[in-house]
DNA sequence: GCATAATGTATGAACGTTCATTCATGATAG
DNA sequence: CTATCATGAATGAACGTTCATACATTATGC
């Protein structure tokens, strides 16, 4: 019985495994020749698996694409979950929000969320036609949890401060600076400095808000 | 004599005009399809000319793209001549710092510069690892004349307004906004606000800036 | 408990299509 | 007549997809 239940399980991680090679194989390839160049013979010798395999777990090549951007979104996602789902709390104080954009610019510029494997594909499937049309939150940041928090920090940030601009604007300048500096990372990965990103933000905080940078 | 020279460079500009009929439709080719889809029989189709053109004039079609993406690089860098020549002349006042840098970005943001063909063919450059081996300079903007333009305009304006930060790390800051902000309207070009994107930028310069922006 | 059918998963040769490129031929200008 | 430019049918390599086949696991009948 046991057993039983034990074999039908094994069975479904092996599938799943297999499923998970492929998405880590394409990526690995597209990471390497683009996505021009991601062909079923690439992921095929890059995952050891059956030509046949990728047609049997996601019907068509394209749809295998469609699934890794789908997958590289979820994985960004997950890693500002601890963010954003403490900032549902609600931001407060502006103490609290200055130390929730800091700790922001620390998470978007590590090791861990930016590589250059995420910046590669993540700027692969932006400029395929195709890809964009999955819909906002897909592959871009803008209309995300993560812009919402920002946002809201900048909002309690500003008034706190004195209006010293839109917080509107301030947030989307933010989120721009972000953006930018990917690009950067981007171009150059082996000379960009981690540290030195941050502190170009913290530098761009202090100057919107100098009681609290 | 005369005849002669000027049929033959009749006949040289008929030439150069198929090139650029050539490097035309690619452009339009990939702002429609992506890299990935730009194949012969499109670029034929969108050009109106015959097959074996294309290996006639650019040997081959990755030569061509390339060749695209280098003169896309020239024309872009084109735009910022009469910037940068005047700069050469030197930023001597921050006022002039300041006013150079409002100009700058009400060019960056400017339907000739920006616009969707422009956006949609630089970030699918940028995606193709064949392409940024063509070296700095090229598709990218870091280590341009542009950057070495916004840096002496911070400089100025950071020893006039009082050391409120390092300049290099504002003038970073300042080319990382423009990059994040044209990445924001290659991923909603309809929705993007031209005018809202100088004002984000000028809020910006305000922050660091107060007393000129 | 054991044989047998049904199901889910995996394989890779074969297929038709599309690809970039070549080249024999034609057209035109000097 | 020679040189240059233009053409598009022909070519073979590479592409994504299909499918007959095989194997392992699960379900059913007795």
């Amino acid at each position: 019985m046991a057993s039983a239940e034990e074999a039908k399980k094994k069975r479904k991680v092996d599938k799943d495994l297999h499923r998970e090679v492929l998405l880590e194989a394409t990526a690995s390839v597209i990471l390497r020749h683009g996505v021009s160049g991601a062909t079923i013979s690439r992921i095929q010798e890059e995952s050891g698996l059956s030509r046949g395999m990728i047609n049997l777990h996601f019907q068509s090549k394209d749809n295998l694409i469609r699934e890794l951007a789908i997958h590289m979104t979820r994985q960004y996602n997950d890693a500002w979950q601890s963010f954003t789902s403490q900032a549902a709390a609600g931001v407060s104080t502006p103490e609290d929000a200055a130390a929730r954009l800091q700790a922001l610019f620390e998470t978007d510029f590590s090791e861990a969320v930016l590589n250059k494997r995420s910046a590669r594909l993540t700027f692969a499937f932006r400029a395929e036609p195709d890809l964009q049309a999955l819909g906002p939150g897909y592959i871009e940041t803008r209309g995300t949890a993560l812009h919402d928090h920002v946002r809201s920090c900048c909002r309690v940030l500003c008034e706190a401060s004195g209006t010293r601009g839109d917080p509107e604007k301030v947030a989307m300048a933010i989120m721009s600076l972000l953006e930018g500096l990917w690009t950067d990372f981007h171009a150059h990965p082996d000379e960009f400095s981690r540290i030195g990103a941050v502190e170009i933000c913290r530098t761009t905080t202090r100057a919107f808000f100098p009681d609290y940078f």
